[in-house]
DNA sequence: GATCTCCATAGGCTCTGCCTATCACAGCCG
DNA sequence: CGGCTGTGATAGGCAGAGCCTATGGAGATC
């Protein structure tokens, strides 16, 4: 059974003529008629009965009717399913950011992802890098947006270097204002707002201060991105944050870059060594590249 | 696309496995590769993301894979469907008869075909031959049991000939016995049951009682084949039957032969010249032929 | 690092499906 | 009644599709 012949067969069905079905699927009527034969031939029975002008279905041909058109109207529709996933029309990205990014980065890059194309549905995982690493080679994401070097460096993922990012320091808008710019070492006995464990800040700002020899002392920690700042901004300490996230935290925060040689981070994107991502995937790594190098 | 190509899709889907696929469905690995890369490249996406060991569908075989599934279940419900009708596992017979016939010839010929094909429902008509001629050439009859001459004759019916079936008059067996045989001339002035229009029977009846010169008189008239036999078994006149419905009416019913030439008429089975019965049609016909030139 | 596994590619063969040309048959009309 | 028309079936030839075997090449394994 091919799908040919049953083209062909739909096709004799409704105009009850061999000529006239040739022309609508554009063949010869003797090529109509020889895969009409073959089908019936594979079926072991006539689907038509055929007297002079008057081409009609026999109860085999009645019975494959229904069916055939059924068929037929399945595989257009896997057609334009499998296409509009090929066009982005539809489909969807499952990204993983870490919560700065979530914050800093990701809105705008969303948005103009989003415009481009409406059809896609974007689902966000935000976690530790370490928890977007695990969640990627699981195959439970697509993309993650994580931050190098990668607590657990593997060569079944492939990173890009998105951006880098300079880390500054927040503090209360209402406390005085520190000496510009602040070292490391300047943040020894400040009392410090710090985020939960999973955030590469934490670990980041940590290991800053232990170069520098000395431990950090946590007037709150545990909270998020968000309840940090709202910590900071009611006076119970300083926090480190990148410096996109502090642009855009509010003026009641006085933001203090960090003295040379500062402290850096790297934001690259991961994804699958071994797959390529699907192409709704590729397609946000692109707008995410484009977005990050352009400015 | 092609059968085969959703086939193979299926199932590399799977075992999530090329070789393994390639086995399954018995085709040379390569040559299942070939068909999945054909057919994605005519859907125009990748369908299955190719890492080592790990072949997965990507969104776009997600899509296909549910569709493949009941486009090969489809087929495979037209083949066997077709295939019951053609082996005559299902299927229908409409049959139209003249009542007589009905309730003469056709109960252990229904019964005969019902054991050899208890799939094939059988819709009886019951009707004159006039109607039955004009259903046939409507295609709402596949066969029809006719008295010949038809009343119509035309090209577009065939008939074969089953039976000769003689008439036989039939009289209370409470009458005082007739001289025998009867002839038709004896029935003059002889009060009569006599069928409604459309019987045959009713035709032949008062043809031949014309012939003779006299016109027949009615006692009761307007019933079917039952309600006729009762009215003669309750004295109310003498009918003329034919002697396969005669011989099982019972011992209440007096039943006389018609002497020499006495009266005759044809059976035969009518289908539409143009087209050939439908398969289970065909063996209604030849059951029927057997089971009258046999016995 | 040799081997193994597994998918992709290359080349050759066969068979299928399509085409054009023609036949066979019925209905129509002058 | 004989040619004409319309319709489906048949015949022969050609191009392409699909399958095969053989081989390549990239990871995984021991």
């Amino acid at each position: 059974m091919q799908f040919q012949q049953l083209v062909y067969f739909v096709a004799v069905a409704e105009t009850r003529h061999f000529t006239r079905a040739a022309e609508r699927v554009h063949v010869s009527q003797p090529s109509l008629s020889q895969q009409i034969r073959a089908l019936e031939k594979e079926l072991g029975a006539e689907l038509f009965s055929r007297a002079r002008g008057n081409i009609a279905l026999t109860d085999a041909g009645e019975a494959l009717l229904p069916l055939a058109r059924r068929i037929l109207a399945d595989a257009d529709t896997a057609r334009h399913e499998v296409q509009e996933l090929a066009q982005l029309r539809r489909g969807r990205v499952r990204l993983g950011a870490t919560p700065s990014l979530c914050t800093g980065l990701l809105p705008e890059v969303l948005r103009a992802f989003h415009d481009l194309y409406p059809g896609i549905r974007l689902l966000i995982e935000e976690g530790g890098s370490h928890d977007l690493v695990r969640e990627l080679a699981r195959g439970a994401l697509d993309l993650a947006l994580v931050v190098l070097p990668l607590p657990t460096p593997s060569p079944a993922l492939t990173t890009v270097e998105l951006l880098q990012e300079d880390l500054v320091v927040v503090s209360s808008a209402a406390d005085p204002a520190p000496r510009r710019p602040v070292r490391i070492a300047d943040l020894e006995g400040r009392p410090m707002v710090m985020f939960r464990h999973g955030y590469d800040l934490r670990e980041l700002t940590v290991a800053a201060c232990r170069a520098e020899g000395f431990e950090p002392s946590f007037t709150v920690e545990g909270g998020e991105m968000d309840a940090v700042l709202g910590f900071v901004r009611a006076g119970l300490g300083v926090a480190v944050v990148p410096s996109m996230v502090a642009a855009r935290a509010g003026r009641d925060l006085r933001v203090t870059a960090l003295a040379p040689p500062g402290l850096r981070r790297t934001i690259a994107l991961a994804h699958r060594s071994d797959v390529a991502p699907p192409r709704a995937a590729r397609e946000l790594q692109r707008v995410l590249l484009r977005s990050t190098s352009g400015g």
